[in-house]
DNA sequence: CATTTGACGATACAATATAACATATCATCG
DNA sequence: CGATGATATGTTATATTGTATCGTCAAATG
């Protein structure tokens, strides 16, 4: 992550940047990081794109496109649902954020945002979008993205075993994560 | 109640009894078996929650829950969404259907009806229902249903790790059956 | 510059799911 | 039996989630 070299990029950024909402410097610092990861895949974080994702870093929680429509409305008006689904569709394919099924939600994916990649190799020669696992917590909303190795392992396995040739894996954990099941406790 | 010149009242529950759709002699076999799982856990596979099972049972792919509806009306006047989702509901509850979450659609477990239970203690102490694992064919839509261990050990164990209580899981694994893979060899 | 491509605006609509309230059925007991 | 409470179903309306389609604009391509 060395100092991008200023190019025509940078002029674009700065313009969209001065006409655009401005998230908090964690969250900004983490859009530059999108910008640069989809620029390195000939893609671009469009002001819009980058509002939206920027809404869902801010929020502790996964949010539903119509949740992420009424928050851009206040930054961007004339907004509609096709608006965010376009966001969401965009940010999905590169990786950037993960759909909940269950919740009918979408959470940002700081594996990929951290590592600048979100490709995953789960059979050898192929490389695909890595598929995260969520632990769901039914008493708080959060979710957690995790990446365990053994769960993978132990699905390829399984498909394999079938002789099913796997493309995608959702895997969603519900339960009570370890802050409730404490607070649970102490309360009784 | 045993008057001959049957009343109004009495020619409905006859026709609602004998009218009952009649499926292949497989699927109701299966049916009997849901009415016997149900009895011993103290609920009851009426009429309408049976032609809902039934309808999956021939169905050779995951059904949604409006698909349901237009069949059900075939055999159910007056059939609306709540009377689908009530019995999906019902028979989700108990384990005789799954939902597959990214179809928004139904299978019926083959695993509770064939083995009479649908539980399965994934904590030691803990009884839940079995939540089982999904290979879903991008080319066939078929979709089948496993019960690995060694998924579900790989998934408590990441939990445990995590601190977590898990309660639930939904696994769903897309990608291409064996028999599509092999049908595109074939062609190519 | 002409063309193509991708992004976005805007309207309408489709598909999935639930709320709310009325009625009917069934079991149980006085 | 007849009242009573619990469960199941009927019925209408509405909420929530997701797409189709067409027009406009602007940047990229050549
Ligand atoms: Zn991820
Ligand atoms: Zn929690
Ligand atoms: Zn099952
Ligand atoms: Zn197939």
């Amino acid at each position: 992550m060395g100092t991008p070299p200023a190019l025509a990029y940078d002029a674009a950024r700065m313009t969209a940047a001065t006409d655009t909402h401005r998230f908090p410097p964690r969250t900004e610092h983490l859009l530059d990081r999108a910008t640069d990861f989809c620029s390195r895949e000939n893609m671009k974080l469009t002001s819009l794109r980058r509002q939206v994702l920027g809404l869902m870093l801010e929020s502790a929680r996964p949010m539903g496109a119509y949740d992420l429509l009424e928050q851009l409305r206040t930054l961007h008006e004339g907004a509609a649902p096709p608006t965010v689904y376009r966001a969401l569709d965009f940010l999905l394919e590169l990786g950037l954020i993960h759909k909940i099924e269950r919740l009918s939600a979408f959470v940002p994916c700081l594996h990929t945002l951290e590592h600048d990649h979100g490709l995953h190799a789960h059979e050898e020669g192929e490389e695909c979008l890595h598929s995260g696992q969520f632990l769901i917590c039914r008493e708080c909303s959060q979710v957690t993205e995790l990446e365990d190795a053994g769960i993978l392992a132990a699905i390829v396995a399984a498909s394999r075993k079938a002789g099913f040739r796997m493309t995608h894996s959702t895997i969603e954990i519900e339960g009570v994560c370890a802050r409730c099941a404490g607070a649970a406790h102490a309360r009784a």
